[in-house]
DNA sequence: CGCCTTTGACCAGCGC
DNA sequence: GCGCTGGTCAAAGGCG
Protein backbone atom coordinates (compact mmCIF):
# COMPACT_ATOMS: atom_id res chain seq x y z
CA UNK A 1 0.00 0.00 0.00
CA UNK A 2 2.61 2.09 -1.27
CA UNK A 3 0.39 4.45 -2.76
CA UNK A 4 -0.22 8.71 -1.10
CA UNK A 5 -2.80 10.02 -2.74
CA UNK A 6 -3.31 13.94 -2.93
CA UNK A 7 -6.71 15.06 -1.28
CA UNK A 8 -8.16 17.98 -3.53
CA UNK A 9 -9.64 20.89 -2.77
CA UNK A 10 -11.72 21.94 -5.66
CA UNK A 11 -10.10 25.32 -7.00
CA UNK A 12 -12.31 25.92 -10.51
CA UNK A 13 -15.57 25.42 -11.39
CA UNK A 14 -15.04 24.88 -14.95
CA UNK A 15 -11.89 23.04 -14.71
CA UNK A 16 -11.39 19.36 -13.64
CA UNK A 17 -8.46 18.04 -11.76
CA UNK A 18 -7.11 15.04 -11.75
CA UNK A 19 -4.24 14.46 -9.20
CA UNK A 20 -1.93 11.37 -8.65
CA UNK A 21 0.43 11.72 -5.89
CA UNK A 22 3.49 9.32 -5.25
CA UNK A 23 4.59 7.34 -3.06
CA UNK A 24 7.59 7.75 -0.73
CA UNK A 25 10.19 6.43 -2.83
CA UNK A 26 8.91 7.92 -6.02
CA UNK A 27 10.57 10.78 -7.77
CA UNK A 28 7.85 12.82 -8.71
CA UNK A 29 4.33 12.80 -8.74
CA UNK A 30 2.05 13.09 -11.68
CA UNK A 31 -0.60 15.69 -12.49
CA UNK A 32 -3.61 16.55 -14.94
CA UNK A 33 -5.63 19.45 -15.08
CA UNK A 34 -8.50 18.67 -16.81
CA UNK A 35 -10.14 21.86 -18.36
CA UNK A 36 -11.83 20.66 -20.98
CA UNK A 37 -12.11 16.54 -21.81
CA UNK A 38 -10.41 17.82 -25.10
CA UNK A 39 -7.44 19.25 -23.25
CA UNK A 40 -5.30 17.94 -20.59
CA UNK A 41 -2.39 18.56 -18.90
CA UNK A 42 -0.12 16.21 -19.40
CA UNK A 43 3.52 15.91 -17.26
CA UNK A 44 6.15 13.59 -18.06
CA UNK A 45 5.38 10.21 -16.70
CA UNK A 46 6.71 9.61 -13.79
CA UNK A 47 9.19 6.48 -12.76
CA UNK A 48 6.15 4.83 -11.24
CA UNK A 49 2.39 6.16 -12.35
CA UNK A 50 -0.13 6.00 -9.88
CA UNK A 51 -3.90 6.13 -10.85
CA UNK A 52 -5.56 9.03 -10.55
CA UNK A 53 -8.51 10.34 -10.01
CA UNK A 54 -10.73 12.39 -11.27
CA UNK A 55 -12.65 15.19 -8.81
CA UNK A 56 -14.79 17.74 -9.73
CA UNK A 57 -13.27 21.10 -8.99
CA UNK A 58 -14.80 24.42 -7.26
CA UNK A 59 -13.22 27.82 -7.07
CA UNK A 60 -11.19 29.13 -3.84
CA UNK A 61 -8.22 30.23 -5.26
CA UNK A 62 -5.15 28.56 -3.90
CA UNK A 63 -3.16 25.66 -4.10
CA UNK A 64 -3.38 23.31 -0.99
CA UNK A 65 -1.23 20.82 0.54
CA UNK A 66 -2.20 17.74 2.22
CA UNK A 67 -1.19 17.00 5.86
CA UNK A 68 1.79 15.61 3.89
CA UNK A 69 2.58 18.40 2.62
CA UNK A 70 1.75 17.30 -0.91
CA UNK A 71 0.15 19.59 -3.57
CA UNK A 72 -3.10 19.52 -4.14
CA UNK A 73 -3.89 21.71 -7.00
CA UNK A 74 -2.70 24.49 -8.61
CA UNK A 75 -4.49 28.01 -8.29
CA UNK A 76 -3.79 32.01 -9.28
CA UNK A 77 -4.67 34.73 -7.63
CA UNK A 78 -4.50 36.40 -10.57
CA UNK A 79 -7.92 36.64 -11.99
CA UNK A 80 -6.74 36.76 -15.62
CA UNK A 81 -4.78 33.61 -15.50
CA UNK A 82 -5.72 30.94 -17.62
CA UNK A 83 -5.64 27.46 -16.58
CA UNK A 84 -5.95 26.38 -20.08
CA UNK A 85 -3.29 23.71 -19.83
CA UNK A 86 -2.42 22.01 -22.96
CA UNK A 87 -0.22 18.77 -23.72
CA UNK A 88 3.34 19.28 -22.51
CA UNK A 89 5.69 17.32 -24.74
CA UNK A 90 8.57 15.66 -23.02
CA UNK A 91 11.08 17.78 -24.91
CA UNK A 92 9.99 20.64 -23.87
CA UNK A 93 10.42 19.39 -20.20
CA UNK A 94 13.20 17.75 -19.69
CA UNK A 95 14.04 15.66 -16.82
CA UNK A 96 15.48 18.44 -14.87
CA UNK A 97 12.08 19.70 -14.58
CA UNK A 98 10.20 16.68 -14.11
CA UNK A 99 12.24 13.40 -13.21
CA UNK A 100 15.69 12.15 -12.42
CA UNK A 101 17.51 15.75 -12.32
CA UNK A 102 20.92 13.96 -11.36
CA UNK A 103 22.34 17.19 -10.71
CA UNK A 104 19.37 18.51 -8.44
CA UNK A 105 20.65 17.08 -5.16
CA UNK A 106 19.27 19.51 -2.30
CA UNK A 107 20.83 17.48 0.43
CA UNK A 108 24.52 17.31 -1.25
CA UNK A 109 25.63 20.14 1.42
CA UNK A 110 23.49 18.63 3.80
CA UNK A 111 25.97 16.50 4.72
CA UNK A 112 29.54 16.67 3.29
CA UNK A 113 30.48 13.51 5.04
CA UNK A 114 27.57 11.76 3.11
CA UNK A 115 29.40 12.21 -0.34
CA UNK A 116 30.26 9.08 -0.71
CA UNK A 117 26.94 8.03 -0.10
CA UNK A 118 25.55 10.51 -2.82
CA UNK A 119 24.07 8.15 -5.72
CA UNK A 120 22.59 6.08 -3.33
CA UNK A 121 20.96 9.22 -1.77
CA UNK A 122 20.17 10.08 -4.97
CA UNK A 123 17.18 7.55 -5.50
CA UNK A 124 16.04 9.04 -2.49
CA UNK A 125 15.53 12.07 -2.30
CA UNK A 126 12.53 14.48 -1.84
CA UNK A 127 9.77 13.47 -3.92
CA UNK A 128 8.88 16.17 -6.32
CA UNK A 129 5.50 17.46 -8.49
CA UNK A 130 5.36 19.36 -11.36
CA UNK A 131 2.49 20.80 -13.25
CA UNK A 132 2.38 23.38 -15.88
CA UNK A 133 -0.05 25.71 -16.11
CA UNK A 134 -1.21 29.18 -17.84
CA UNK A 135 -0.70 31.83 -15.88
CA UNK A 136 0.24 35.57 -16.40
CA UNK A 137 2.21 35.60 -13.27
CA UNK A 138 5.33 33.18 -12.67
CA UNK A 139 4.78 32.37 -8.71
CA UNK A 140 1.18 30.66 -7.96
CA UNK A 141 -0.48 30.89 -4.24
CA UNK A 142 -0.32 27.78 -2.37
CA UNK A 143 -0.56 29.17 0.55
CA UNK A 144 2.88 28.41 1.67
CA UNK A 145 5.88 31.87 1.64
CA UNK A 146 8.20 31.24 -0.79
CA UNK A 147 11.92 33.16 -0.86
CA UNK A 148 13.87 33.40 -3.89
CA UNK A 149 16.98 32.09 -3.81
CA UNK A 150 18.63 31.82 -7.11
CA UNK A 151 17.64 32.50 -10.57
CA UNK A 152 19.11 30.74 -13.60
CA UNK A 153 19.32 31.07 -17.39
CA UNK A 154 18.71 27.29 -18.63
CA UNK A 155 19.97 25.84 -21.71
CA UNK A 156 17.27 25.78 -24.61
CA UNK A 157 15.14 27.55 -23.10
CA UNK A 158 14.43 31.64 -23.50
CA UNK A 159 13.03 32.42 -19.71
CA UNK A 160 15.26 31.96 -16.69
CA UNK A 161 14.57 29.72 -14.01
CA UNK A 162 13.46 30.82 -10.46
CA UNK A 163 14.47 28.71 -7.32
CA UNK A 164 12.09 29.22 -4.13
CA UNK A 165 12.39 27.76 -0.78
CA UNK A 166 9.98 27.91 1.79
CA UNK A 167 10.60 30.29 4.58
CA UNK A 168 9.54 28.27 7.05
CA UNK A 169 12.09 26.89 9.37
CA UNK A 170 13.00 23.07 9.35
CA UNK A 171 11.40 22.88 6.25
CA UNK A 172 13.39 22.19 3.34
CA UNK A 173 10.70 22.38 0.30
CA UNK A 174 11.82 23.71 -2.62
CA UNK A 175 10.09 24.71 -6.20
CA UNK A 176 11.62 26.12 -9.00
CA UNK A 177 9.46 28.11 -11.47
CA UNK A 178 9.95 28.57 -15.32
CA UNK A 179 8.00 29.65 -18.65
CA UNK A 180 8.23 27.49 -21.37
CA UNK A 181 10.01 29.03 -24.10
CA UNK A 182 7.73 28.52 -26.62
CA UNK A 183 4.83 29.44 -25.00
CA UNK A 184 6.17 32.35 -22.55
CA UNK A 185 2.37 31.92 -20.89
CA UNK A 186 3.12 28.96 -19.67
CA UNK A 187 4.54 28.07 -16.49
CA UNK A 188 6.36 24.95 -15.16
CA UNK A 189 5.92 24.65 -11.63
CA UNK A 190 8.13 22.09 -10.16
CA UNK A 191 7.97 21.16 -6.18
CA UNK A 192 10.48 19.34 -3.96
CA UNK A 193 10.43 17.85 -0.90
CA UNK A 194 7.16 17.96 1.75
CA UNK A 195 6.35 20.64 3.86
CA UNK A 196 6.32 19.72 7.43
CA UNK A 197 3.61 22.37 8.40
CA UNK A 198 0.58 23.77 7.24
CA UNK A 199 0.21 26.90 5.36
CA UNK A 200 -1.84 28.65 8.10
CA UNK A 201 1.68 28.50 9.62
CA UNK A 202 2.60 31.03 7.48
CA UNK A 203 -0.30 32.80 6.14
CA UNK A 204 -3.31 33.28 9.32
CA UNK A 205 -6.48 33.60 7.71
CA UNK A 206 -8.10 32.79 4.30
CA UNK A 207 -4.88 29.85 3.99
CA UNK A 208 -7.49 28.42 6.59
CA UNK A 209 -9.68 27.04 4.08
CA UNK A 210 -7.58 25.95 1.75
CA UNK A 211 -6.22 23.71 3.89
CA UNK A 212 -9.26 22.86 5.98
CA UNK A 213 -11.09 21.74 2.85
CA UNK A 214 -9.52 18.33 2.60
C1' DC B 1 15.75 47.03 10.70
C1' DG B 2 14.31 42.86 8.83
C1' DC B 3 13.11 40.48 4.91
C1' DC B 4 13.32 40.01 0.20
C1' DT B 5 15.29 39.87 -4.60
C1' DT B 6 19.14 40.07 -7.60
C1' DT B 7 23.21 38.28 -9.44
C1' DG B 8 27.85 36.64 -10.00
C1' DA B 9 30.65 33.01 -8.25
C1' DC B 10 31.26 28.55 -6.93
C1' DC B 11 30.47 23.58 -6.74
C1' DA B 12 29.15 18.98 -8.19
C1' DG B 13 27.30 15.73 -11.59
C1' DC B 14 27.29 14.11 -16.11
C1' DG B 15 28.64 13.20 -20.86
C1' DC B 16 32.17 12.99 -24.09
C1' DG C 1 40.21 14.65 -17.50
C1' DC C 2 37.69 18.40 -19.21
C1' DG C 3 33.94 21.19 -20.36
C1' DC C 4 29.15 22.00 -19.91
C1' DT C 5 25.24 22.56 -17.19
C1' DG C 6 22.18 23.00 -13.29
C1' DG C 7 21.74 24.12 -8.43
C1' DT C 8 23.17 26.76 -4.46
C1' DC C 9 25.48 30.30 -1.87
C1' DA C 10 26.13 34.74 -0.25
C1' DA C 11 27.01 39.62 -0.72
C1' DA C 12 24.78 43.72 -2.03
C1' DG C 13 21.04 46.52 -2.64
C1' DG C 14 15.99 47.57 -2.41
C1' DC C 15 11.73 47.99 -0.10
C1' DG C 16 8.20 48.41 3.45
Amino acid sequence: MEEERGLLTPIYDHLQISFSAINHHQEMGFVHFEDHPSQVLSFLPPPIITAAKPTAATNNGSLGFDQNGLPNIPSWNNNNNDLQVGALDPKDVNDENCSNDASNSWWRSCNSLEKSKVKIRRKLREPRFCFQTRSDVDVLDDGYKWRKYGQKVVKNSLHPRSYYRCTQSNCRVKKRVERLSEDNRMVITTYEGRHNHSPCDDTNSSDQDCFTSF
